[in-house]
DNA sequence: TGTACATCAGTGAACGCGCGTTCACTGATGTAC
DNA sequence: TGTACATCAGTGAACGCGCGTTCACTGATGTAC
């Protein structure tokens, strides 16, 4: 993060885009994220829109960091969770706990990703390779002496991986977009059993 | 549907409102459903925007129209499945594959009732009586014997009717939403073995 | 069957709003001598 | 340490756009006698 070559400009740019996306990610939590708006968070900082054009190229522009800031977010946690202590099922016990996490602390994050696309927008080729990396260390989860570069069909683990990923998908996407609401039931022990499942 | 005592001026605010929503739905298909306007089908349909006002009260009015059409359909194709022949696992069989199908054949709809929520819309009290009606004929192919009003907490269908939503939504949603786009499986392959996992 | 009237679908102008984006400019700030 | 210059953050005005919604109105259509 620290750069000692990093002038006084250069630090400054760097927090104002920071603070861009902070009130970008605010904004997007009350009125989603095709509510993204230059304008009004130009307005929220105390200046004009125009000025924000010298930090971001468009709005798409900071439409595409926020996603590739967000997969990186979440691959970085996923890896932590599967550096910890503990093999096999614990791995995937220890993804899966971070995972649901990640996604209750940050649901506008986790619907950017994995959520309905936002219209008109189309995520850059990098998204994918991020996507991968998020992927990664769940195959290691289920088959930790295989050697990968990226997922492939023969891969043992691939199976039980995607199956990993879609139902925790169902239970937490269904859960962050309220559909839950007045249902009387527990989401996180149906989370739980969800994540006992995969280790049959 | 037809009406013997339904006068010409009813049957043509009929023919129009059905017109407004399939326009609607169109338009849902290419922008999202954020994008929904009521300028934009009057002026598809030859008309002016002042001019739908004699047909919706508000924007909202006709979402709220199109929520509630979408969880009709859904609900009838539901208990159609379940309806056909066959007991217990067959019907779960059934019913799942009739959401499949429904999904994929409108995904605009399947999106709207389970997606990522619309922004700025809250859904009327009504939307909860009709989710009841759609997840009814899957508590009755989990435990058909079961005399029930509505899920509770003590049916011993309620867990398993729970997975069945969770894992199907998991896998159809992230489907639908584009998110397998460049992975080598085959998502039909997938949502099947998912339903058989909901039978053992 | 013919007319008089009430109903009501649709128009056109207007409102205020917010958006993304461009442009020529001002003035502060860092840097090089 | 002091000055001259280049860089660059931010402004203000303006563009064209689309939106939801209101209002007073016109004119066609169905209905009651």
């Amino acid at each position: 993060m620290e750069d000692a070559t990093e002038g006084p400009r250069a630090r400054y740019r760097r927090q104002v885009r920071e603070e861009v996306q902070a009130r970008a990610w605010e904004q997007m939590k009350s009125d989603g994220a095709s509510a993204l708006s230059l304008k009004a968070i130009a307005t929220q900082m105390g200046m004009t829109a125009p000025a924000l054009y010298r930090y971001y190229r468009s709005r798409d522009e900071l439409l595409t960091e926020l996603i590739l800031g967000a997969y990186t977010e979440l691959a970085g946690v996923v890896e932590a969770a599967a550096e910890g202590t503990g093999t096999g099922p614990d791995v995937v016990t220890d993804i899966a706990a971070a995972l649901r996490e990640w996604a209750l602390a940050h649901p506008q994050r986790y619907l950017l990703l994995y959520g309905t696309p936002v219209p008109g927008y189309h995520a850059p080729a990098d998204a994918t390779a991020l996507a991968q990396r998020i992927f990664n260390p769940i195959l290691g989860g289920f088959a930790p002496d295989v050697p990968r570069a990226r997922p492939e069909a023969g891969d043992p683990a691939f199976e039980p991986s995607l199956r990993f990923w879609t139902r925790l998908h169902g239970v937490l996407s269904l859960e962050l977009a309220g559909h839950f609401a007045g249902m009387d039931f527990d989401p996180a022990q149906h989370f739980e059993n969800e994540v006992r499942s995969l280790l049959d």
